[in-house]
DNA sequence: TTACTTGCAAACGGTTTGCATCGAG
DNA sequence: CTCGATGCAAACCGTTTGCAAGTAA
């Protein structure tokens, strides 16, 4: 059960850099064009192959964009949590829920199902984003 | 405030057939082979737009896949709620969570954020699954 | 040297869009 | 008759994969 010995490349490197070097969560493509403007002639599928075997090696953290992209972020917290996300500035928190865990697994098992994992992320506006919201009262109100 | 005066067109009572039909989610893929195999010769790209379009409305629900793609299902509640979704057969449970609501405008409100939003979803294996599973031990264990 | 990695480009799969045609109102 | 809705096909976009060349170990 070989743990996939991953090489050491430079490329991989400069990913771990990059993610280090931010608490935000980024996109695959993202990262790419960052070590593109950095010099770097990394190529995109490296960048995904890389985010991807660091996500599921547990190294990274990853959500799904409301628009369907997969974020990546270095882990800060070792066991599970969720996320608060400013929707404007992609700004992140990371947060825990514990009595979620719990109610998560009771609610299941009173369905019969086992094995249960959650997603759980939420969204909103920080304090930042609101004030700028505030002076600028362009936008209509929902959505 | 028009409420989006939509023709009443036969591909969209069509669609609408099919979800009244089923209490699980279908992909607008999933959608658009039913319709064809079932006789019509309806657009993907109309599926879509109708999707879309209900979904806009309020009168449908999604959800999005772990793979990414966007499930649609008719409400049921009115209100906000959430999904139990077995990973195997897709069964879907609509669920409350009335403490995650509170829990969640607490903790952003904590980190300054307003305009909460949050997406909770539960994934597991369902007892059929489950069960069926423990027959066949053939696979591996993890995924 | 071995075989994992990489970069490129093509392939993919879901979703969106342009456009000429169709059909509800 | 009008203008929104439809079907098709091409365009998009994020992501994955095949492959020959590069490189860590």
């Amino acid at each position: 059960m070989a743990v996939t010995q991953r090489r050491n490349t430079t490329q991989r490197a400069a990913i771990l850099h990059v993610l280090a070097g931010t608490d935000e969560f980024v996109s695959a493509q993202d990262l790419h064009s960052a070590l593109r403007a950095a010099g770097s002639t990394i190529g995109l599928a490296t960048v995904y192959r890389a985010l991807q075997d660091m996500a599921g090696g547990g190294d990274l953290d990853t959500v799904r964009n409301q628009s369907g992209e997969v974020m990546y972020r270095q882990c800060e917290q070792p066991a599970h949590h969720h996320h608060l996300v400013c929707r404007r500035c992609a700004r992140t928190q990371e947060i825990e829920a514990p009595s979620v865990e719990q109610w998560a697994r009771t609610v299941a098992a009173q369905y019969g199902y086992t094995s249960i994992n959650h997603e759980l992320e939420l969204f909103g506006l920080c304090a930042e984003c609101a004030a700028a919201d505030r002076s600028s009262s362009a936008s209509g109100a929902t959505e």
